[in-house]
RNA sequence: GCCGCUGUGGUGGAAUUGGCAGACACCCGGGACUUAAAAUCCCGUGGGAGCAAUCCCGUACCGGUUCAAGUCCGGUCAGCGGCACCA
């Protein structure tokens, strides 16, 4: 019988969705296991060969867990907010709502095809009123707490086609469509406290079970450093200016000073700054850079003396001039900086440009003149009065002790996290529900008008001004305030993408709830995440903010636990075969429908995590598809060389406990690719005797089950095992049943392997070095040589240093 | 530039805590089957020398530690991900 995968993949597909085959169970006093993968954004490309990859490999681990006896959640949804769509809305005269419409029904056509055991009775949509009256509810939360509040902050905005751009859509500091000029505009935006948990997000992740890059890369994202702000006299007026610093051990060294460009002393000490017109100049000039450019420590330094305005170094009471430059950022720390061009990079680059003298604080290096000196471990404080003949870490400490004692300075903890800019001039996205009442401010509206939907309008498109789409539709802008009941004005920024996905775990565990965001029931249970995959990217940003509003939602008593993911893995790109990024424009894009329905969504499972190692990234191959399809086909064939007999037979018991014991290990490790290779050469096996008991075809389906669903349920049933597959036990095995009785010891003489033998297995050093000795090939080998050492690896090798 | 990761045959990759480099596949070559082709099955397959036993070289590059290094340490080069309004 030829396997004929269209129609046992239809079948089984069918099957599952007609009994609901992978709905949890009511049962809450099952041991839970929640696998949780990042829903996909329904972009009009459809299925991307990488989402399947993240997708497999948790349905492997959830399809193992219920073998396992755990009442498994493993939902899915669609994250359909954003740009793209509207962008394309606007383009095909489509509203958006029809865009993601389509876009869902096309996905949700697709990972069916594939086979997942997804709960779709769980499935959610951030773009749904009844989903996102919840993400509104949360940002009301927020704001009541005062962690949303309102700034002014740069939008891109192009001079051209007059609206506002996101960060993606300018190009080399030009608009993607219409090539024109982009400037940064400023506009009074909603902003997110996240700096107020900074800390937290940073220690709370000592507990959890991620990979270790990825609570690296927060770490550093967060930047947690200790240093000092030092206060400047302005010489002339009576102001301070306060500049942060990580090395306040080199302030004898400081020789002159820089501010942001933006920094507010520009303008009010305009009427003494001579060049004033030079500076505002500079500052237009800079207002077009991103910060990726301005940061760029290869460029060449650029700047402007400020003249007429001088500091004074607290501490050696010196005048330094002032400058500013695009490198130091209103963002971070103070907006200015003391230059200390012997021990920074970047101020030693900018002292040379400008002719600044470089004074040696700390000695240890090359000439100061030539290099900077930045390394804070060894070295001696010089040239620096009461500092001198100290260690960099012993003046560190003494120093800011000095500078708190004088009232000139105190010690500071910095962070590079910022706060999230919260507001979008974008149409396809929550409306953000408050009002603006000329007498009461901004005023939240009650829960009780939640969801605050979207208007159904014809037009979405950009206006010219920056402002948002909403802001054009009068009759819905214009309301009552529900304080004061006069009239009231409502905001028309909605939410970025982000606000539905941090938090979209949480509405999978009671999604039709209309009272609350999940039920007390439904969190105590489910919470936290047992495992959740996705990719590196969403490391710094969806990761942080999602971590950050249910750490805000624990400390409202929301949620029951400080962190949403007990535990965080990542998976690896799949890139095109040319070894590029897959892209329409390289033309190298692989569509999974075609594997599927060439190959079958079995074969297309199996390559997915054969492909390679599962957290690296790794070029799609045809071939190897191919590859994994006779793999596939071989399993079909076993059926024709089953035997009656029920258990193992004796020559494949080791084999058999030792494939169990491999796969189980291999699935829990995520390294599917080895699992699966065990599996072939297993098969591989059982191809050269020509035969298979039905005890080895049994635990052979239930071992690949969770990869290839379809075929080894039919298979199961087509062998007449009992029930149906999914239902079954994962096999067990017995570690001293994976044990062979000998072993082959490698020989090493000054450690070059010379040669093999079998000894029993399990002797000790001493016993191996006997049984080694014993054998005659070993005897030749250390023929007329003196052994001066023996090194015994107990079932592994032998090594004699000889003379 | 900053932060993080990666580098192993012709290709994807494998190799618990340092202990046989190249598992499992792909490609390629040879054979069986076939009128033929495809499919399938069997064999070979890191490079070099040799009739052979066997020997030498080999995990991006340079250096170090060790009885032993793909694995650890220092440096260099190359590629990839992120850099806050793509998601």
């Amino acid at each position: 019988m030829d396997y004929q995968f269209q129609q046992i993949e239809k079948k089984w597909q069918e099957i599952w969705e007609k009994e609901n085959t992978f709905k949890v169970l009511d049962d809450k006093t099952l041991p839970k296991f929640y696998a949780l993968v990042e829903f996909p954004y329904p972009s009009g490309h459809g299925l991307h060969v990488g989402h399947p990859r993240s997708y497999t490999a948790l349905d492997i681990v959830a399809r193992k867990r219920r073998m396992d006896g755990y009442n498994v959640l493993y939902p899915i949804g669609w994250d359909a907010f954003g740009l793209p769509t509207e962008n394309f809305a606007i383009a095909n005269k489509i509203h958006p709502k029809k865009v993601t419409a389509d876009n869902v029904a096309n996905f949700k056509r697709q990972l069916k095809s594939i086979g997942f055991s997804f709960d779709w009775t769980k499935e959610i949509n951030t773009t749904d009123p009844a989903y996102y009256k919840w993400t509104q509810w949360i940002f009301l939360k927020l704001f009541e707490k005062g962690l949303a509040y309102k700034q002014e902050m740069p939008i891109n905005f192009c001079t051209s086609c007059k609206v506002g751009l996101a960060n993606e859509e300018v190009v080399n500091g030009v608009c993607e469509r219409c090539g024109s000029e982009v400037v940064r505009k400023n506009k009074s935006q909603w902003m997110l406290k996240i700096t107020e948990y900074a800390q937290r997000l940073i220690d709370d992740l000592d507990d959890l079970n991620y990979i270790e890059k990825v609570k690296i890369q927060q770490k550093n994202w967060i930047g947690r450093s200790e240093g000092a702000e030092v206060q400047f006299a302005v010489s002339g007026t009576d102001d301070i200016l306060t500049v942060y610093t990580t090395r306040p051990d080199t302030l004898f060294g400081a020789t002159y000073m820089v501010l942001s460009p933006e920094h507010p002393y520009l303008d009010k000490y305009k009427d003494k700054i001579k060049n004033y017109e030079a500076a505002v100049q500079y500052r237009e000039e800079a207002a077009r850079k991103s910060e990726f450019e301005r940061t760029e420590l290869a460029k060449e330094k650029t700047g402007v003396k400020l003249e007429g305005l001088c500091a004074i170094n607290p501490v050696n009471k010196k005048e330094i001039p002032i400058f500013i430059s695009d490198y130091v950022l209103m963002s971070y720390g103070t907006g200015a900086i003391m230059a200390v061009p012997a021990h920074d990079d970047r101020d030693w680059d900018f002292a040379k440009k400008f002719d600044l003298p470089i004074i040696e604080v700390v000695s240890g290096g090359e000439d100061v003149q030539k290099a900077a000196y930045t390394d804070t471990d060894s070295g001696i404080m010089v040239n620096s009065g009461f500092l001198d003949g100290m260690e960099v870490k012993e003046a560190i400490s003494a120093i800011r002790d000095y500078l708190e004692k004088e009232g000139i300075g105190k010690k500071k903890v910095n962070y590079k996290l910022r706060d999230w800019v919260f507001s979008r001039q974008r149409y396809w996205g929550e409306p953000i529900p408050l009002v603006h009442c000329d007498k009461c401010g901004w005023v939240a509206l009650p829960e009780s008008e939640l969801p605050l939907t979207l208007p159904e309008v014809d037009n979405y498109e950009p206006t010219d001004n920056g402002e948002s789409p909403l802001s054009k539709i009068e009759d819905w802008v214009n309301t009552t305030c529900p304080k004061c009941g006069g009239h009231a004005v409502r905001e028309t920024d909605t939410m970025p993408q982000w606000a539905g996905s941090s938090w979209y775990f949480l509405r999978y565990i009671d999604p039709m709830n209309n009272d609350a965001l999940a039920s007390q029931e439904a969190i105590n249970y489910w919470l936290p995440v047992d495992w959740y995959n996705g990719g590196m990217e969403h490391t710094t940003l969806h990761l942080l903010y999602s971590r950050f509003w249910h750490k805000f939602l624990y400390d409202i008593g929301v949620v029951n636990t400080p962190e949403p993911y007990a535990k965080r893995t990542s998976h690896g790109m799949i890139l095109g075969e040319n070894n590029e990024k897959m892209s329409k424009s390289r033309g190298n894009v692989v569509n999974p429908d075609d594997i599927v329905n060439e190959f079958g969504a079995d074969t297309f499972r199996t390559y997915e995590m054969f492909i390679g190692a599962f957290d690296q990234a790794t070029p799609w191959s045809m071939n190897g598809v191919k590859g994994c399809y006779r793999f596939i086909e071989r399993v079909w064939n076993l059926q024709g060389l089953l035997t009656d007999e029920e258990g193992y037979s004796a020559d494949m018991e080791t084999t058999m406990h030792k494939t169990v014991k491999k796969v189980s290990e291999d699935i829990e490790r995520m390294k599917f690719n080895t699992a699966i290779a065990s599996l072939m050469a297993l098969i591989n096996d059982f191809y050269k005797k020509g035969s298979i008991t039905r005890g080895e075809l049994k635990t052979f389906l239930l071992l690949l089950n969770p990869t290839a669903p379809h075929i080894t349920e039919e298979m199961w049933v087509l062998a007449g095992f009992e029930g149906k597959l999914h239902e079954a036990k994962w096999p067990t095995y017995d570690e001293a049943k994976t044990k062979d009785e000998t072993v082959e010891i490698v020989l090493q003489v000054c450690g070059k392997l010379k040669d093999k033998i079998m000894v029993a297995a399990g002797l000790d050093k001493a016993g191996l070095e006997q049984a080694v000795l014993a054998d005659e090939k070993v005897k030749k080998l250390l023929d007329g040589k003196t052994v001066v050492k023996t090194i015994c690896v107990p079932d592994k090798l032998v090594n004699f240093v000889v003379k």
